[in-house]
DNA sequence: GTATATCCTATCAATATAGTAGGGTATTAT
DNA sequence: ATAATACCCTACTATATTGATAGGATATAC
């Protein structure tokens, strides 16, 4: 299952994208179009902020903005963030690599095999797919 | 991330598959071979069992064994016993739908069209492997 | 200085996961 | 028949995650 978290996430980052100026916007006008509990958002876009998908501005007039253009804004490095890693066992992960513990050899383990054409697949999406072409739904 | 339970089952059914002979296979062999705890493995085949992927056969010389060909054996099938919905939210599941309280216009959530995409990937390769598949691996 | 808005920490209830424990029941080989 | 084998079922538990909520600290515009 998706997390409420990345779901909120998407929404968030997608309503920011649809403003064409660039000027800051509150946590509570998102929260409020996008039906969102604002103290959980806060802490969503702070993730975002921190992982410098985001820029803000405290105080009034204040508010998040994205720091690069929609189209540059891929969504395998806001699964990422906000999900994990894209795949769905350790073992097949390209950025958080583990071995598994009961598995001798993963080129003969059907489900490493089966994961990993997964998440090619899943990849393929994510990497072809920017916060521009999620805005024009 | 995937359970345990769908691992576990996965390469539970691909052991039962790799076996040329149709004699049923105890648990406790299954548990050896694939480091599975016991217990846990024998309350995921009663999962299988009740979902009509496996048969069993009580007493001495008694086990596990599939119901059908290997190849016969889609893993949409054994994912959505094991894991659950292929869909990462209920809005774009086919088999599971239900609407997002939060949302107004699904064609235009950019979560929705997204998950969508992904479900559709996922659906092709689950569709088109069979445990028969997973045993050349 | 006051209203606005982000920032940060802590807490919490509910749920799911990954088992473990222990016994009961059915079947089969002998 | 009976002992051995293996399935069947229920209940419990520890741990982690999720989806929040609460309260205050800090920064900014006016």
């Amino acid at each position: 299952m998706l997390s409420k978290k990345t779901k909120y996430g998407i929404k968030a980052l997608t309503y920011l994208a649809r403003k064409e100026h660039k000027e800051p916007v509150p946590i509570a006008e998102i929260s409020k179009s996008e039906n969102i509990s604002l103290k959980f958002l806060e802490s969503i876009l702070l993730t975002l902020r921190k992982n410098e998908l985001l820029g803000s501005k405290k105080g009034k007039g204040g508010g998040y903005y994205l720091l690069k253009e929609p189209g540059e804004i891929k969504m395998t490095v806001v699964m990422r963030i906000l999900e994990g890693p894209i795949s769905m066992v350790p073992c097949v992960s390209l950025n958080f690599y583990k071995k598994c513990a009961d598995c001798p050899d993963e080129t003969k383990c059907a489900v490493h095999n089966l994961m990993t054409e997964l998440r090619d697949s899943s990849l393929k999406i994510f990497r072809n797919t920017t916060l521009a072409d999620l805005c024009n739904c």
